[in-house]
Formats: structure tokens, sequence, C-alpha cells
DNA sequence: GTCTATATTAAGATAGAC
DNA sequence: GTCTATCTTAATATAGAC
């Protein structure tokens, strides 16, 4: 019996989610929804009560499955900036390609509602940005980079790895080029980005 | 008469502008434009026929905004790369920050419908990536710069620049800091940019 | 728990007076 | 050209049978 439930509950997730990503919170349908799971619109009152607590959950969920790949380049402590550089730019496009409508889903929706955020800040898994801070001025300190500001090159990390997918539809536009050139041209990036910043933090002799 | 109806349509215009920034398409109310312009519903649709074309032209409006600072880059002939990244960044920060939804609203409706690039490319002043190319490609030659692709240097440039607003709340979040703080950080990208890119591109001796 | 049928509300759009 | 009133449609949400 509780099996039944979440498990149906959960493919309302799933179905919503899809709908939500493409769609946004003001462009979803509960309609839409409700044949995506292939159920009636009743059921979706019945487990969420309303399109709002729905896409609250959908949301959620979203922003738990991005929260630990950021958080990965904050707070691990057992790499170097350099190599922290490239483990980010190789697994977050990776994962990225395999949820391509995430970024748009999440910036979207935290343009509408500015305040979204503190709700999520206060949540377990959020990333720790002093962390990150912390050993950008140790390793400073030490000598290893040349004296940077960690918001700025955290800025950096995230707009040259994010927008490109965000803004897709927009560079194929000005590159004149289709989604198999694209991608990649996303792929190269991986080696790109990398280059780009520890060039940037590199101390020249 | 003429004129009076010019007004009234440009004023509905600049109306809807406002209401569709904030909301988006999907999210805009008729009804919330037309107090915004401080008239009724039937007036929109006297002047604009229906939500959808009044939308277009909004959208049409903002983008041929963007378009010529982004054709700058691309196609101003007497300046070389390191000095249009410079002037990029520069002026085009500053435009941001005059107009703040912009980038959000162009983003979003593009990832909305993918095909209504095509309408804008057909366009008058739709930025030429090809000029930007040959320019790379040239320096290179020259030896100015060291080899490097005008797309991804492309994507750099427009990613680090337009991003962080787009993502504003998100880093707010993550930072912690307010708008006064962000602002200033913003303002500090000018500079922090220009070093990146151009670092990058320099020939090392 | 799941369905069909329906209530309720609100949005886009139009008719018609002035 | 501008308004009020109204039509029509569609979306969220609920009631109630099974």
């Amino acid at each position: 019996m509780k099996d039944e439930k979440t498990q149906t509950e959960d493919h309302i997730l799933n179905s919503a989610e899809k709908v939500f990503q493409r769609k946004g919170m003001d462009g979803a349908r509960m309609q839409e929804i409700a044949n995506e799971a292939g159920i009636n619109k009743a059921m979706l009152h019945y487990y969420y009560r309303s399109k709002r607590f729905l896409f609250e959950a959908v949301f959620a969920k979203a922003f738990s499955l991005i929260a630990p790949e950021i958080d990965r380049v904050l707070s691990d402590d057992n790499t170097d900036l350099f190599q922290k550089i490239k483990n980010f730019t190789n697994s977050y496009i990776s994962f990225i390609q395999k949820h391509p409508y995430l970024p748009n889903f999440i910036i979207q929706e935290l343009n509408r509602d500015a305040d979204f955020i503190k709700v999520l800040q206060a949540k377990k898994g959020f990333p720790d940005f002093s962390k990150f801070e912390a050993q950008v001025e140790k390793e400073v300190q030490e000598g290893k980079i040349r004296p940077i500001k960690a918001e700025q090159l955290f800025v950096h990390l995230l707009s040259l790895n994010i927008f490109p997918f965000l803004a897709a539809p927009l560079f194929k536009g000005f590159l004149k080029i289709d989604d198999k050139a694209y991608k990649d041209l996303m792929e190269e990036r991986k080696e790109e980005i990398s280059n780009l910043l520890i060039n940037y933090i590199k101390i020249k002799e």
C-alpha cells in the first residue's frame, strides 16, 4: 500500500519535472502533466494539493540535483584549485548534457521569485562558498597562484560552464551551426575552459 | 490624429515591455499590461490584435536594442581584438545595468521557442559572426595573438559578460551578499573580464 | 486510490455604444 | 479611438461515485 502510493507520487513528480522544465511554472498545464504521467488531473491534486506545491517539489528536486555538482568545487578539501577547476568543468559539462533543461529552469524560476533562494539556502546541502574562499586565500598566500578574488574566480567558472547551455539557441543562431556542431563545441570546452582559467591564476615566471 | 495613434501604440509597447520582461510571455497578463499603461484591455487588442502579436513586438524591440551591442564587437573593422574585448565588456556591462531584465527575457523566450531565432536572423542588424571570425584568423596569422578558435573566444566573451546578470539571484545566494555588493562586483568585472581574456589570447614570450 | 463530472475562476478576445 | 459589458474558452481545483 505505502509502496503503491510512493510509486505513483514519484511517477507524478517525474512527469511534472519534464513538463515544468520545458514550459516553466506559468507555461506548464496540469492537463499536460497528467497526460505525461498517463493519469488524470484529479490525481495530481490528490497527491500534491495544488500546482504550486507540485512545482515546488519539482524545483526542490532539481536544485538538489545540481547543488552537489556546485558544492563539490567548493567544499572538497583534497584537491588544489587547478585540479578542482578541471574536475568541475569536466563533470559539469557531462552532467548537463544529461539534463539539458535544468540550468534554464533554475535560473528562470529564481528570476521569477527572487526570495526563493532563501528557502534553498536554509536547506542542507546548499553550497558553502566560504570554504572555497578560504582555499583561494590560502593558495595565494602559499604562492601557488597569483592574487585573485575568490568571488570573481567563482563567477568566471560558473559563467563559462553554464551560460553556453542556457544560451544554446542564441549561440546556434549567431554562429549559424546545427545541434551536432554545437555539441562538439561544448565538448571542446572542457579543455578550453580549464586552460583559460588555469592560465589566468597561474603565476608567470 | 496619426500622432495620437502612434503615441498610444508606443505607450502600450513600453508598458507591455515592462510586464513581459518581468513575467515572461506566459506569466504576463493583458490586464496587468493595461493597468501599467493606464488604459483598458480592449485597447491592447485594438492596437495589437492579440497577446502573441504584442509580445512579438516587445521581443523584436528588445532584441533590436541588444543586437547592436553584440554586433559592435563583431563588425567594427577599426579596432584590434584586444581593444574590442575591452570596449565590449565596458559598454555591455554599463548597458545592462540600465536594462536588467533584458538578458533573462531574451534567453528565456528563445528557450521557449527555439525557432524564433530564425525570424530574428532574417532581420537587418542581426549580428554577423563571420566578420569576427575573419578578424581572429587574420590576427592569428599576423602573429598578434596566439592560435584560438573564434567561436570559443566569442562564447567566452558573452558568457563572462551576460551570465552574471542572468544568474544574479543565484550568485547573491551563493556568495551571501546584497544588491549593493553585487553591483560593485559587477563593476569590478569590467577590468576582470578584459584581463582574463586578453591574458588568454596574448602571445607569451 | 482512481476515476468522471463539474464547479469556479480567470484570461484572452470581441461587440457595440459613444 | 476609447470605453463598458460580455462572450468564450480553458485552466485549476473539487465533489462524489466506485
